[in-house]
DNA sequence: GCGCTGACAGATTTCAATATCTGTCAGCGA
DNA sequence: TCGCTGACAGATATTGAAATCTGTCAGCGC
């Protein structure tokens, strides 16, 4: 029957995503964190050694609800290539998305994840370990020709850099967006095709 | 047999490229150029029309010295595909050999870049502009299969972004590096090449 | 006992006064 | 005449004092 509201990292990390929407990144401050959360700012420092690691946490939350509706289209049956090609459109349509819907909120991701770059470079090996099963599958299956699925699909992530590496953000919105994006894809699904 | 030096934009540019090695990109001031030059900074400013102008001139001479040896192994005679190779190595040494060489002086080019963005555009447009007419050959030569050469000349650009754009310089120095760069090529030649 | 508070020291940010710079132009001197 | 100078107004950057924030911890109250 108690309703106290129980103060937990989970709940910190929402209200702390909100001040960053409300402030912007510059002038969130964990005071300003612990107001919204009506409690004296020594209680967050109880659930988070520091700011930085506070910071940290936002980020991976939401580097997680990139990755996740990823991992469920690498994990679906079928075959390689399409699947691959569904993966590669679904992580720069997520991408897209997220910037032109909240620019500002991009902005302040961006750099959250600057700071918080433990915590990118494993969000990166997770998506190209991803991208590592998929091809790993279109060999098996005979689609694929490759000398070593980690080498190709690191390839992968680095070629398409230009429509999911959010420091090329600013040509997202361009009119000739999605005919370079289906160039790329084109001459990559090529490359690795067995033939 | 007059010796004294005139006043000249060619020299202009040479001293402030100087001046911006020696102050700083933030520091370096129209009036410590006209001071390196032994002039009033009412004289620069009759060369130049603003020091945005004069920055973006520094830029264009920095991007042309970039893009003039790689326009000449564009011109070279020889089969498209090797050539294509060459030139995109050509490229990635040119960036690296400048970051590794002199970081501050990239870092102080990299911002003048990023200020003087119509210079880029057209730089951008001029290297896509090369790759397109080694396509267009490869096309010729019946070794690459390619629908449009232009719009593949876009991709190779795109595909290849981690190697050549200012924003993964960091990355660069990694020693996974050549290893990436080589799996992307092999990746895109295949893609590129008539089955 | 246990979780929270609020005062505190040192680090960081803000703000306004001050200094410097940009861009113009009337006038000097060759 | 013609290129250059240097004073000037408005814009921008620097500086240092004051305000705020981060991170800690002794102690309060449940």
């Amino acid at each position: 029957m108690n309703e106290a509201v129980v103060l937990t990292s989970e709940r910190i990390l929402e209200v702390t995503e909100d001040v960053l929407r409300r402030y912007g990144l510059a002038k969130a401050t964990v005071v300003d964190v612990a107001r919204a959360l009506d409690v004296s700012h020594g209680s967050v420092y109880r659930h988070f050694p520091s700011k930085a690691s506070l910071r940290e946490a936002v980020a991976k939350r939401w580097l997680e609800r990139v990755s996740k509706p990823l991992a469920e289209i690498a994990a679906e049956p079928g075959p390689a290539p399409a699947k691959l090609e569904r993966w590669l459109r679904e992580l720069f349509d997520a991408k897209h998305k997220r910037v032109c819907e909240d620019p500002e909120m991009f902005a302040t991701y961006l750099t959250l994840a600057r700071e918080a770059c433990t915590v990118v470079k494993a969000h990166k090996q997770d998506l190209i370990a991803q991208v590592e099963g998929i091809i790993a599958e279109g060999v098996a299956q005979g689609a694929f020709d490759v000398a070593d699925p980690k080498t190709a699909a690191a390839a992968i992530f680095d070629a398409t850099r230009s429509f999911h590496h959010p420091a090329h953000a600013d040509e997202w919105a361009e009119c000739t967006c999605s005919t370079r994006v289906d160039a790329v894809l084109t001459l990559l699904l090529r490359g690795l095709a067995a033939r």
